[in-house]
DNA sequence: ATCGATTTATTGACTAGTTAGTCTATAACG
DNA sequence: CGTTATAGACTAACTAGTCAATAAATCGAT
């Protein structure tokens, strides 16, 4: 704090200060308010995906939203409440996207290389989730700890996973000593990293990891591998 | 340290505001450049890796290195540069563990064995080199990028990995086909994701990762999996 | 239908508190 | 004595969040 040590009083309108009460608007405003609603959500995914939590700006989120910054305290209440809206928006978009695909339960090895192609394609398509998913670890899942909805989005996902698994080993076409959460966290793994660290290992080997031909040669890397650990 | 040993001039002492030029001093500051710049890296370290950059403060650095936040200007310029520092540094870090260790070259199950185990281990030894380069990857290498460090780093390790692939090849222990850059991926992704993204994945499933009976578990099945694909 | 009252979507202006970075002084050390 | 390690005070710009105004939509009663 600089000079004044008073509460300024009457200061004496030089500058054009608008007057309180006689604002001029710039027109007809359309309103719409699950539109912004959902253009506020879609900035910010944007914005926290590029910058995590503390490196996004409110006010980018607004510009980017085409909004004033206000609507967006209006419906989300803060930044933080902002944050874990957009979070369960991606994470309910993720188990839409693993409710609508068809599991092959009578065929464990096809349903296996199902669910890696599956996998590596959906973080292929949705790459902000990732970054999503790597702030909320950077901050030791602080929002996702609070909240039940990731467990009840893995439950029918881990579900089928274990079903295919029952069934490969009964019928001795996968090996008998699976963890199911080990090799799930594999199967993401072998996928994620090669997303999520695409900048610094595409500049380390020289090699643009997100063009086409490297993304297929890697799904079926992926599919390789996880097949034959999963060999009796 | 209340005291000061030097002749004070007249200050006055009613006016709380000290007059530039007759500063009040802690007392004896015990002067230490390298120290002091060591002290500083490693503050930021933990402070970039807890936020990321864009969550990072300098002045919580400069009071995590019990240092004046001018220190930091002095020696490192900014805020990116001191983050250069930070990353340049942890990186030298990793040549170094990876430059010390023995290799196996008679024996390239063995040694590739190893590979895994140490790389699995370095991760799980430094978690915050995994919190910067996932800042790192969010920023899209921005920084790593304009330095060839991580390359001439990766370089002696890759040319090791190589010697071991092609003479398990010959020996037709491994099998033919192998993507080098794939397969290092892969080794780095089985480890580097579970530890990464243990905070999401823990609560997910109910498991603690960190525990370190998982570690060994999980340091076994990535050993088995890369293992049982690299047959011929 | 229509009109006034109420609700609510929306914004401009503002503020208190931060934050990266600077200016200047000082003292330790060779 | 000159160099430099170190810190205190300061600032301009930024940033999350607030206040108060305004107008579009909605609803209830004519």
């Amino acid at each position: 704090m600089a000079a004044s040590p008073h509460p300024k009083k009457d200061l004496p309108q030089l500058a054009p200060r608008p007057v309180p009460g006689r604002r001029v608007r710039a027109g007809r405003v359309e309103r719409n308010a699950e539109q912004s609603k959902s253009r506020i959500l879609e900035a910010a995914l944007e914005i926290f995906a590029a910058g995590g939590f503390g490196g996004a700006r409110v006010d980018e989120i607004a510009l980017k939203a085409g909004v004033s910054k206000n609507l967006i305290y209006h419906y989300f209440g803060n930044k933080e409440s902002l944050y874990v809206a957009v979070l369960e928006k991606s994470l309910n978009a993720l188990a839409e996207y693993h409710d609508s695909l068809p599991v092959h339960f009578d065929d464990p090895e096809e349903a296996m290389r199902q669910i890696i192609r599956n996998t590596f394609d959906y973080f292929v398509a949705t790459p902000k989730i990732i970054s999503l998913m790597n702030t909320e670890n950077l901050l030791r899942a602080k929002y996702i700890k609070s909240s039940d909805l990731i467990r009840s989005i893995y439950k029918p996902i881990m579900e089928r996973f274990h079903r295919i698994i029952e069934f490969g080993s009964q019928k001795s076409v996968f090996r008998s000593d699976i963890d199911e959460v080990d090799l799930y966290i594999s199967i993401s793994a072998l996928s994620y990293f090669y997303l999520s660290n695409q900048w610094t290992l595409s500049h380390i080997f020289k090699r643009n990891l997100g063009d086409a031909p490297f993304l297929a040669q890697r799904k079926e890397h992926i599919v390789a591998m996880v097949m034959s650990y999963l060999k009796p």
